[in-house]
DNA sequence: GTTAGTTCAGTTGAAAGCAATATTATCGGCTAC
DNA sequence: AGCCGATAATATTGCTTTCAACTGAACTAACGA
């Protein structure tokens, strides 16, 4: 009864309030606001670099280089999508084809990248069985029939090029040169600025005959971004200026990303919406913060695989025995036990050694190297995270190795 | 007090094994001449 | 004959293990003043 009553107040306490958010999805970091703001100048540039498709005529590559969150892929959104209506009317065909080429078991590979731009054309090839030839082949049939320009985004290419070598590239600027009716131009993206360098010259060459760098925002502009989409995502008054600011602080610590900055306002916002104060305030953001690293966490763990995991759990259990600066040695030896009572078989130390830095390298734990004289060298191993993380984690980890208990 | 060795407890790098996947090659069946 | 899709054959990955060289400061012992 009692629950009924309180659930009936709080709907209608929640049908009586406008509630904070006005649109929620213009803070979602997909979302393509009209106006991106501090990024005039590279639109500009982007805009000269690609509108010779305006007269049919092949554009410049280029290569673009920006941290995650500085507006790379928003902005080349943006103008391509401006291209292509523009274009229709001219009757000089463009195709504008966008792909993340991060993306698991979506474009990662060469014939996966190609089977995905073949699909884009409204053709779909087999997942797999057929020779890479025969999809070059089919690609230069379709796009020279379809005519026109055609331009490739590939969005994170540092990853597919890693994975997959250059001849991808090769071979897409080779097929460039035979086509008759059409004209491929390739857009690259990447956040690794180093990553050029170890690329085979030639492709170097006809890969960034234009070159472009976003750099990250800084705090004031940050706050530019998140108040022009604040404007439109809240009701008036329901967000302290402050709050702006904040966020912005915290992003542009973190290599100013834009990302990050909205994350953390639409975080802090549905907090203090969830909790029916009225407006957001400095304190949500705190909470948010806390909640995006937390999730964060969570997740890189989640997604380890199994014996990364209970090595953690292994660190976690030392760590809440109280022990500080475990060493590898004893890390191994819990673990070695976990193992053996959840029936995984036990990795060598040389391997357990190595996921403790991947561990490290992630930012889970803390792990360095030192010596310590007479009695040898080893990782010094830390856990730096809240309490709340910390429960939470074993919580996930111990519900995964039932056996791992018996040892509280 | 200095200097030169030792020693510990792993670290780090390279090479190789292994199982799971991914890519290629091959073959029989089917259609179109 | 030529093409298609399926299956067998082969190559590539991603983890791991094995082997072995390397590390750097605490500790020791010898050294020289």
């Amino acid at each position: 009864m009692m629950t009924q009553k309180s659930l009936h107040e709080l709907f209608s306490s929640y049908a009586n309030t406008t509630g904070i958010f006005s649109n929620k999805g213009t803070l979602s970091s997909d979302f393509t606001p009209n106006n991106i703001p501090h990024r005039e100048k590279q639109i500009q540039e982007l805009a000269m670099i690609l509108r010779p498709v305006l007269r049919g005529e092949k554009p410049s590559n280029l290569f673009i280089y920006g941290k995650t969150g500085t507006g790379k892929s928003l902005c080349i959104r943006k103008v391509s999508n401006t291209l292509q209506e523009v274009s229709s009317g001219t009757g000089n065909g463009l195709k504008v084809i966008y792909i993340n080429c991060k993306m698991r078991k979506v474009a990662d590979t060469e014939y996966r990248l190609l089977a995905q731009i073949i699909s884009y054309f409204g053709k779909d090839v087999p997942f797999t069985g057929l020779p890479t030839n025969n999809l070059y082949k089919e690609l230069y049939n379709l796009i020279d029939s379809n005519g026109g320009n055609v331009i490739f985004v590939l969005d994170e290419i540092d990853a597919l090029l890693e994975k997959v070598g250059d001849d991808i590239l090769y071979n897409l600027t080779r097929i460039n040169q035979d086509l008759s009716r059409a004209k491929i131009t390739i857009v690259g993206i990447s956040n690794k600025v180093s990553f050029i360098d170890n690329l085979d010259p030639r492709i170097r060459s006809s890969l960034s005959e234009e070159e472009m760098i976003f750099p990250p925002y800084n705090a004031n502009e940050l706050r530019d971004i998140l108040s022009e989409r604040s404007s439109t995502a809240f009701n008036d008054g329901s967000v302290d200026h402050a709050v702006l600011t904040k966020c912005a602080a915290l992003a542009a610590q973190e290599h100013g990303d834009a990302r990050k900055a909205l994350d953390l306002l639409r975080v802090a916002a549905e907090l203090a919406e969830r909790a029916n104060s009225g407006r957001v305030t400095e304190h949500h953001v705190d909470i948010a913060e806390e909640k995006l690293d937390r999730d964060r966490i969570i997740e890189i763990i989640r997604a380890q695989p199994k014996q990364s995991k209970l090595v953690m759990l292994a660190v976690l259990s030392l760590f809440k025995r109280g022990q500080k600066n475990m060493q590898t040695g004893e890390v191994y030896e819990l673990y070695e036990r976990l193992a053996l009572e959840n029936g995984l078989k036990t990795l060598t130390q040389r391997r357990v050694s190595d996921l403790i830095s991947e561990l490290d390298i992630m930012g889970v734990i803390n792990a360095s190297v030192v010596s310590k004289g007479r009695y040898g060298r080893t990782r010094k191993i830390n856990i730096q995270l809240g309490q709340k993380i910390v429960a939470l984690l074993s919580k996930t980890l111990g519900a995964e190795f039932p056996e791992a208990f018996i040892n509280f």
